[in-house]
DNA sequence: GTTCATGTATACGATGCCGTATAAAACCAG
DNA sequence: CTGGTTTTATACGGCATCGTATACATGAAC
């Protein structure tokens, strides 16, 4: 019925996808993603209205893979509070994919209301899952809200965070966090 | 000696800042600051060699203000350490001039190095300021490496959150955030 | 093999931007 | 007022980009 798709629908929002992530929204430009592409515009149009369609739809997958596809694996795997939570982050914050993605979709949501609106949606759907997992140890719904706040601003704001630890790594640093954070305040931990 | 400097450098940095802030750096546009200072780009080039200069100098100003100016007005105030660290966040954060330009910066950074250069100088400062202040009441070492660090990714990370809080105000939850990371730890669960 | 649909290349006009060159204007000193 | 200095306006060439128009290429259907 048709010819070959050399490049279809997908491959444009992926490469576009890859373009935000690393120049932001400005850097998404059709010529330049034709030219990654090994082809020319010519068929872009064929696909999208315009750059904003691009755009749109980069958003939508984005949405569905950032949320379902995600929230869906965390439930299936299992485990307890701490490791969903502690998964659900490897898998949004620590994905090669993802993660630029999501910062520069951040940003974006800055200047955009649309762009905000999305993000709303996602990050909601995330906050649903932090307290509900949060809730399993800590009986205050005020703090349980407090800390799920603190967790995400923690996963998020790490990246856009350029201090050192002198000795230690971030990595250590952040894991200690997560215990503060994740770990039922049994003890104390400031000898008085 | 000269003419009346209709435009000076200032007003180019100045503008330029108002920029960044408003739609990141590839907002930042000789002929559309022009034309938002009333004047054509004629001037421009007789303060800056080239766009770089200028994006150069907005750097040196923003390190300047963020850091000096800041840091200065805290210590010189004085008050508790719950209380410095608050008034250091408001100063930086709650500032209609520099928190957007310091997010812009921050989403600036993961694409530039010589931005990371700079906010890493930046953010370390400040790193330094909260670790001394929560060392006041916190003797674990690890621990204030952890709460300072989760301190500032909150500080930072809320304002690229989109989350909601159902019937708490973003406000509400900050207190209560707050309050575990910048209050001796009590012992039990509900701190109160 | 011819026909047709679809993806692709190419060419185009329009716009916005950079950086330079040069002319005009504003200002100060004498 | 005159002359010199500094700031600004204007015009230019060049480049990148958008969105459109049109011709070419390729594979499917007949």
């Amino acid at each position: 019925m048709a010819g070959l798709t050399r490049t279809p629908r997908d491959r444009w929002v992926e490469e576009g996808l890859q373009a935000l992530a690393a120049g932001g929204p400005d850097a998404v430009r059709i010529e330049a993603l034709a030219k990654r592409l090994g082809v020319t515009k010519g068929g872009f149009y064929g696909f999208f209205a315009d750059r904003d369609a691009l755009l749109e739809a980069m958003l939508e997958v984005w949405e569905r893979e950032s949320t379902d596809e995600v929230i869906d694996r965390i439930e299936r795997e299992g485990g307890d509070a701490k490791t969903k939570i502690q998964r659900a982050g490897v898998l949004t914050f620590s994905s090669d994919r993802l993660l630029p993605i999501d910062l520069a979709i951040r940003d974006w949501a800055r200047r955009d209301e649309a762009v905000a609106e999305r993000l709303r949606r996602v990050d909601n759907r995330r906050m649903v899952l932090l307290r509900e997992m949060i809730g399993t140890f800590c009986p205050d719904d005020d703090e349980v809200e407090a800390r799920s706040l603190l967790a995400f601003c923690v996963a998020i704001g790490e990246h856009f965070l350029a201090a050192d630890h002198g000795d230690r790594t971030r990595a250590q640093v952040l894991a200690r966090a997560a215990d503060l954070l994740l770990d039922r305040p049994a003890k104390t931990t400031a000898t008085e």
